[in-house]
DNA sequence: TTGAAAGCGTTACCAT
DNA sequence: ATGGTAACGCTTTCAA
């Protein structure tokens, strides 16, 4: 069923019909009812095609993940960050489009999605320090929204963050009141510009409390299982091993978890461990106990504010660049002690 | 830079520079070349939204995903298959497409993407138990391939699936020759089709040995985190507590792990824990150890197939429905041990 | 309040 | 081997 078809069943314009579905006001209310109807009887919508062709609208917001990025997939963040953002598009009426690219090449998928008119605008995800892609993108004028930011890029841009830094600030303090002293951090790889932040909330929070940071104790790899069974088990081996350990994702955390099960340690009590994005909540005691949620809970949340924004930008050419800075919600709770004596 | 435009400044016609960038053989090689590189150098790219309109494809494969499954955006098994798709996808011209549903909206949303002309294929994923969107795809006429089976329904259907049963199956014969008599199984919801297969394996490999079943021991629900805290604590506390614990999930595995951890026991002395989709090989005695990787490391493969499948069925209307079945592979290392001695 | 017709950027048919 | 033109299905301008 197309509109011509659903116009001549109804006896009226395609004109007419069309504006009675796009609730323009020139049409009688009589008419606009008669037309919504048969719309509905006939299960009619719209071809996006040929509507796009005529707005000059995609009504479509790419997403292009490079494919180094193995990870970013796999990443249970990835995967809430994409429901927070794909329902908020489906309220302002655009679909979700991904492309996968070989890792330096997102530059051309760009170009290409602005060429082919694919996508009216882009979420840039896992931005890098000093992330070249964002000077590409507005020099393109292609509308975009970063999720996360990037240090070192000057120019403005729109973006919604969690704070990263902070987070892990107040973790590694809350660490450094159970009194422990050498805290490891497993962090991502730092050209990653939220990786960069956490370190630099850790190495403030050390510093704030008068402690030195070790670079023996600080590793920052690609956020895998394999990584957190490796690195932990390195840091075991160190004459001096940290009491607790500042994990930056749940999969690693089960590598750092394997590893201390292998050494026969026993968490919260020989060592800490604390990871970013944890479930929610956790039943301990008979009772639900939080623990530490910093960022994962938020990043749902990003989603959802960053397709508003790019909403917006789209709706408004030369809007001024949006900016939105989330607060991590901090709980920290089992799996966590003191600081065993030496 | 639109066809028209690139057509005078060639001074050629338009259909003449579609032919030569499309390939068609009446076309001087002299033209072909002349018109390539003018496009390469005004990186012109057709309009997908016009060239769409003209060809009646879409070039976009759906994937609609139920919002109640919350688990299957965040699942890592999702990515993987993602990635898996996407990058096939890329192979044959397709661009993907996802569109998030309320839990029962699916039909609806099939609905739209086909009238809107929005996708020429979906996906289907996470099928349940006598799925009703299978009849629903084969009567609507849009092409599909499902990402697993569903058992009772009884038309044909395209599908690409792993052998659950069999890993299952082969997983619990393996903690069975470990000497484990009581063997916990923690599922998914049984309404999925996998999470029902998986758990035939288990009964069929627990009574080709002679041991009896007990319900007490299995448990389905949602694979999350407290979902295997709770139930292994649950587990823990019976009379006769399981000497192994077989799960479905690598994020309830953590939960798992942590109940373990939290009732003191030791991992691969005091009860074993297989999960199916864990990292796909580990670091122990210095060596890479693989561990049991039954399922994980085929759902990118079954991507990949998936996509292959979906870009034959449009390409051939009435295409006979394709099926793969691709056996897992089964390798268990590290968290298993023999079975304590009572 | 309604309709005719041009236009969006392609492809594909029919000429030449 | 090349070009003119209709067609794809919609929106939008201009007329009535």
């Amino acid at each position: 069923m197309n509109l011509k078809t659903l116009a001549e069943q109804l006896g009226l314009s395609q004109t007419t019909v069309s504006r009675a579905l796009n609730g323009y006001p020139e049409v009688s209310e009589a008419t606009r009812l008669r037309v919504q109807q048969a719309a509905e009887q006939f299960g009619y919508r719209p071809n996006s095609r040929a509507k796009g062709l005529a707005t000059g609208r995609a009504m479509m917001i790419g997403h292009v993940i490079p494919t180094s990025n193995k990870h970013e997939m796999v990443n249970p963040v990835f995967g809430d960050f994409v429901a927070g953002a794909s329902e908020a598009y489906a309220k302002f009426g655009y679909d979700m489009m991904f492309t996968r690219v070989q890792d330096g090449n997102a530059e051309q998928a760009y170009r290409e999605l602005l060429a082919k008119r694919a996508v009216d605008g882009v979420v840039l995800q896992g931005p890098l320090i000093n992330d070249s892609r964002i000077a590409l993108l507005n020099k393109m004028g292609l509308p975009f929204v970063v999720h996360g930011r990037s240090t070192g890029v000057s120019e403005a841009y729109s973006w919604v963050d969690v704070n990263n830094k902070r987070a892990f600030e107040r973790a590694t303090e809350f660490l450094i009141d159970l009194g422990h002293r050498r805290i490891a951090l497993l962090n991502g790889l730092e050209t990653m510009d939220f990786a960069q932040r956490r370190r630099d909330g850790y190495l403030h929070a050390l510093k704030h409390r008068g402690l030195a940071a070790s670079p023996d104790l600080m590793r920052a790899q690609e956020m895998t299982e394999v990584y957190g069974y490796r690195e932990t088990m390195s840091l075991l081996a160190l004459k001096t091993p940290p009491t607790a350990i500042l994990t930056s994702s749940m999969i690693t955390a089960i590598g750092v978890r394997r590893a201390i099960e292998d050494s026969g340690l026993k968490m919260g009590r020989d060592i800490s461990v604390i990871t970013h994005d944890d479930d929610l909540s956790y039943l301990k005691n008979g009772q639900d106990v939080p623990i530490f949620t910093a960022l994962r809970s938020s990043v749902r949340q990003a989603g959802e504010i960053a397709a508003a924004m790019l909403a917006e930008l789209i709706d408004t050419p030369d809007h001024a660049p949006m900016t939105r800075m989330l607060e991590a919600e901090l709980v920290v709770g089992c799996s966590s002690g003191p600081a065993p004596q030496d």
